[in-house]
DNA sequence: ATAGATTTATGATTTTGGTCATATTTCATT
DNA sequence: AATGAAATATGACCAAAATCATAAATCTAT
């Protein structure tokens, strides 16, 4: 099992602002696991009771709505943290973590991370940008859906892919997301989500190879009305 | 100028986590003001250098979307602070604030408590908290703007000012609204916010007063369809 | 009190997107 | 390689909501 403090990981989330000791710590009550593709790490309701880690893999946080169609909040990459904002509030999970591809996960107990919450106002005050710069997503995704239409919100879905999870050296996005997946963040039906991409194929806006898509045309993306 | 210490607002918000010396410290420093119905406190793009304590009023935050529509993101009424965001990432504002009745305000500037955001753990903690509730509320906004129909995000609306800020004594909600900040919350056309609550008034869910709203039937309103 | 402006209200029409049906393609498993 | 299941794709139709037009009510300022 690797070491907190010499896992390259850390960079790119709140514990970077840990010191060395308080990562020794972390590093031994923490359990290593690995979730297969589909798997869910937590649902809606369950007691969490600790941080993730990200390691490795991709997954996405969504809700189940009433009209049983599962929305999509935000995806989680290789260096985010995973349960925070129930770690914090204390409450249960507002979301359903699910694995898009095989996942390396770090899984730190409550315990050992709240008391550097409280004492390390450093690393708190890191969680605290963290928190506060998801919230400011939150806030834009909010006026995307009130205001825009589905082609421009799946337009600006593949930009945002593509711009924060990068390419496959084929050109096509390295974040293999479904059709179902698609609609789910844009907030639509799958048949709609479907049409709008054969739409932006049309338009010679992207090229399809199979489920994975390839940008052919980022400006015209981004001016799709 | 009245005393933070003394301030019976402070215990609705994380200032409640300050010590007396650190109350007394900021009741030296901060401003208040007075902000009349209409007026813009801030807007998107600001750099607001500070937090606002609302004293009294209400206000609502709002972003202006490219289609020319501001949507409402969230009401902010007395005992809430305003700014704490881009406070804590040290960016701009990613709302604009207009008050919607006449406002007292208390601003704090940031120098005064950034520091104790850094030093007073207890307080960062409280502040981190209140994100990550706000957090959790703009994720349920995003599943309901995705997947609910304008009559039942309009229903949930008129429910959630009424139990969340109250009613006048004849029973109508005590945060009055235009049909337009209607619109702005629930994501739609000015027309269509008030063709559904004609429909609810038909349907003897509400009655309406003028432009005041009082709710005849929640569990009718909680039960749209 | 009155004119003008703003807000609320309602009808007619169009547009967007959802639902249902049905192919077609892709993928996993034997 | 063959088969069945799942995902993708497309058409037809329907429902929800936007837009445009216009009227009625309410508010504002002289």
């Amino acid at each position: 099992m690797g070491k907190c403090e010499q896992c390259i990981i850390k960079q790119f989330n709140a514990l970077k602002s840990l010191s060395k000791e308080e990562l020794v710590r972390i590093s031994g009550c923490k359990t290593s696991m690995t979730v297969k593709k589909g798997d869910v790490i937590f649902e809606e309701g369950d007691s969490i009771n600790g941080v993730y880690c990200v390691k490795d893999g991709i997954c996405k946080l969504s809700k189940l709505s009433s009209n049983g169609k599962d929305q999509i909040v935000k995806i989680v990459v290789k260096g985010d943290l995973l349960g925070q904002r129930s770690l914090i509030t204390g409450e249960t999970a507002n979301l359903q973590a699910t694995a898009l591809n095989d996942m390396e996960l770090c899984f730190i107990p409550k315990n050992e991370i709240v008391n550097d919450l409280l004492n390390n106002s450093k690393f708190s005050f890191d969680v605290l940008k963290e928190m506060a710069h998801d919230l400011k997503k939150a806030d834009d995704i909010i006026v995307n859906m009130a205001q825009k239409t589905v082609r421009q919100r799946l337009a600006e879905t593949i930009i945002y892919i593509h711009d924060n999870f990068g390419t496959n050296p084929d050109g096509t996005l390295s974040v293999l997301l479904s059709r179902e997946d698609f609609a789910n963040i844009v907030g639509t039906a799958v048949e709609s989500a479907i049409r709008v991409l054969s739409q932006f194929k049309k338009e010679g806006l992207i090229t399809t190879i199979g489920k994975r898509i390839k940008i052919n045309n980022v400006e015209g993306l981004k001016r799709v009305e």
